[in-house]
DNA sequence: TCTATATTTCGAATATATACGAACTATGGC
DNA sequence: GCCATAGTTCGTATATATTCGAAATATAGA
């Protein structure tokens, strides 16, 4: 039986080293200053927000009207500060809150931001 | 009795309008953004916290090295978001965290901030 | 009134962020 | 294989932030 190739072309869509596989920092290597700055914006704050609600989201359901590529930046500075995991579904990208990891790093904060964003 | 005079140079260095008083916006009017971006600034946040510890102090104990102006540039932006009072003690701007307001404003932010920037 | 001290403001350099079109890449279906 | 779709990446324009020296301002005290 022949050995399943993971490379540059054939390789695993769930595996964290394939290419359309997102880096998703380890929630212990989040900064502070680096998720209250990813907090800081208000389209980030949106679809966060929207994210809280929904649970799940492809990119294109919150993109508030804005290009594509807008989009994908603030998707990955969420990303980047450890806020949004996305993974691959077929075409779409599915975004969800790394909710739990994120409050086991910083109690308590993801629930005040929700809670003022909300009026 | 002469009345008091207020204006440019003769002015009363308690009130708001005073040349040395500061502008500290009502905290209904601090944006979340704004906050959040206040505070995700490595400087500000240790400025915060020294802040939350010691209850009161001016610029110059908090500027750990850094030049004055960078200094009172950050305490503006602190002054601005509505984390922080400063008010004219003599010579010395003594500065506090507006934790009562801030709270109520935005309740558990800043006690999230706080316990996650110490570790 | 003169001096020392604390801090702000100004100005300019540099760094970082945001925005968005165009080109590119991955996937599923025909 | 070809096409459409969903997102990403790239390049660049523009906006906003940070930094810091120098000059200005306020206050206390001699």
């Amino acid at each position: 039986m022949e050995p399943v190739v993971i490379g540059k072309f054939h390789h695993d869509p769930d595996s964290e080293d394939s290419l359309r596989a997102f880096k998703h920092p380890p929630i212990e290597e989040v900064a502070l200053a680096d998720a209250l700055h990813a907090l800081s914006d208000p389209v980030r704050l949106d679809i966060v927000s929207k994210l809280a609600m929904d649970g799940e989201a492809s990119c294109a359901a919150l993109d508030g009207g804005r290009p594509k590529s807008s989009v994908s930046h603030h998707f990955r500075v969420l990303r980047e500060a450890g806020l949004v995991r996305t993974r691959n579904e077929g075409v779409v990208h599915m975004n969800a809150l790394r909710r739990e990891e994120f409050d086991r790093r910083f109690p308590g904060l993801l629930n005040a931001v929700l809670a003022a964003v909300n009026r």
